[in-house]
DNA sequence: TGTACATCAGTGAACGCGCGTTCACTGATGTAC
DNA sequence: TGTACATCAGTGAACGCGCGTTCACTGATGTAC
């Protein structure tokens, strides 16, 4: 039996193997990392030769776009609320919170996903092109809700610059925690996000504030 | 002539060869990364060849290991604050900031030196065993003012906290710099660390700081 | 001072490996008539 | 219904490449006597 069209360019069968393709270049990055990624073993996995890995994709940069595209909804459906979540939880800064958890979390469990779509070799290539790769939902709800806040709050503040700090933080202690040098520590992410979300005191611990470090360099140039 | 020792396993010339193989590794990391190093190139830039490298290193670990000891010299002499200026300039807190300026400026202007040393093979080997590679400084003398910061005005405060929520910042800020996702800005960077130094206090931005993120996972998890 | 010898930095070719990629071919499947 | 044909997923061997590494050898330098 027949199925029509699939686009109009494969049958059922080879269809169906791509998509067999794609799956294990996601797991093989899962497991491995996508620096470790080779055809042989790939195809090998599934009972293929390399030959036919090409039947399906024109080069291993266009399998790692799928596969990368793949790996983009799999991210975002793990780290993004649901609508229907957010509706309920309501507060922008518990969403912010939410996010930045869950993704932590990723990262801790399965630090080659982040790793893949964050540091790999799509960024800047097919993540920049909108709809070639799924963009990174929860990074325009992260910078959306830093707008929300300022503009609430203190219009003085520039969003973009908010979400630079929170997003620094957030992916900076992730790689802490990829690489073992950190534990992940759900109250201490709050702190530190409620730290930056917060003006800064002047009675909280107290510095001698005055001059500034492009400066300073000067000092050790020397 | 005849240099008398030298370590006792080498002559004058062995010894200089293997510091100008170094010092060529150092520039070819720099320049390219250290992923992109090849032994042939690297050979070849000296006018020498492959198998003379292998006179002066038992493997290409090794050298890289030598190169990682180099790199890390450079690295701790641009970013950490020599005595003298420590002793005028004074306050923990901008010798924090110092250390953080020049370390952002270097992974904006140099980002594969620290791309090597931070997040390169060493890393997790020699960096971790005490002598085979010279320890960063600048991480200790983070810390030691981590320390003396909780324990001046907020003993109940955890300095290996506070110690990672700030590196976790700087190297987050670091990695989007060298990604060319955001610019350096050094006021920028101030506001973020005196925040994550300061306590949160409770008439800035006033969030609904009820339940935290490992209930808010329940919500989306269905 | 001259001669024999030891040392060792450097040569250049080769080895084996895994890689992405190509291609003539096989064989199963479905279509046309 | 049967036969000839087209399609195309998959095979398996090969290609060329760059890599780290090895090794017999060269030749310059300094030492011993």
């Amino acid at each position: 039996m027949t199925l029509l069209s699939l686009g109009g360019f494969m049958t059922a069968r080879g269809s169906e193997t791509r998509q067999r393709i794609v799956d294990q270049a996601v797991r093989d990055i899962r497991e491995h990392g996508y620096g470790q990624v080779s055809l042989r073993s790939l195809a090998a996995e599934l009972g293929l030769t390399t030959g036919s890995v090409y039947r399906h994709f024109a080069s291993k940069e266009e399998l790692l776009n799928a596969a990368g595209y793949e790996m983009s909804r799999i991210v975002n459906d793990a780290v993004v609320p649901s609508r229907a979540s957010v509706d309920t939880t309501g507060s922008d800064v518990e969403i912010l919170l939410g996010i930045a958890d869950r993704l932590l979390q990723l990262m801790r469990d399965d630090p080659y996903d982040v790793e893949f779509l964050f540091f790999g070799p799509l960024y800047g290539t097919a993540m920049r092109q909108p709809g070639a790769v799924e963009q990174p939902r929860f990074l325009a709800t992260l910078l959306g809700i830093c707008a929300r806040l300022c503009e609430r709050y203190d219009a003085s503040v520039d969003p973009n610059q908010l979400f630079v700090q929170i997003w620094a933080f957030i992916q900076g202690y992730g790689n802490l925690i990829m690489r073992g040098v950190a534990d992940y520590d759900a109250s201490m992410l709050r702190e530190a996000l409620m730290r930056l979300l917060s003006k800064p005191s002047p009675e909280s611990l107290s510095f001698s504030a005055s001059s500034m470090p492009p400066d300073a360099r000067k000092h050790t140039a020397k």
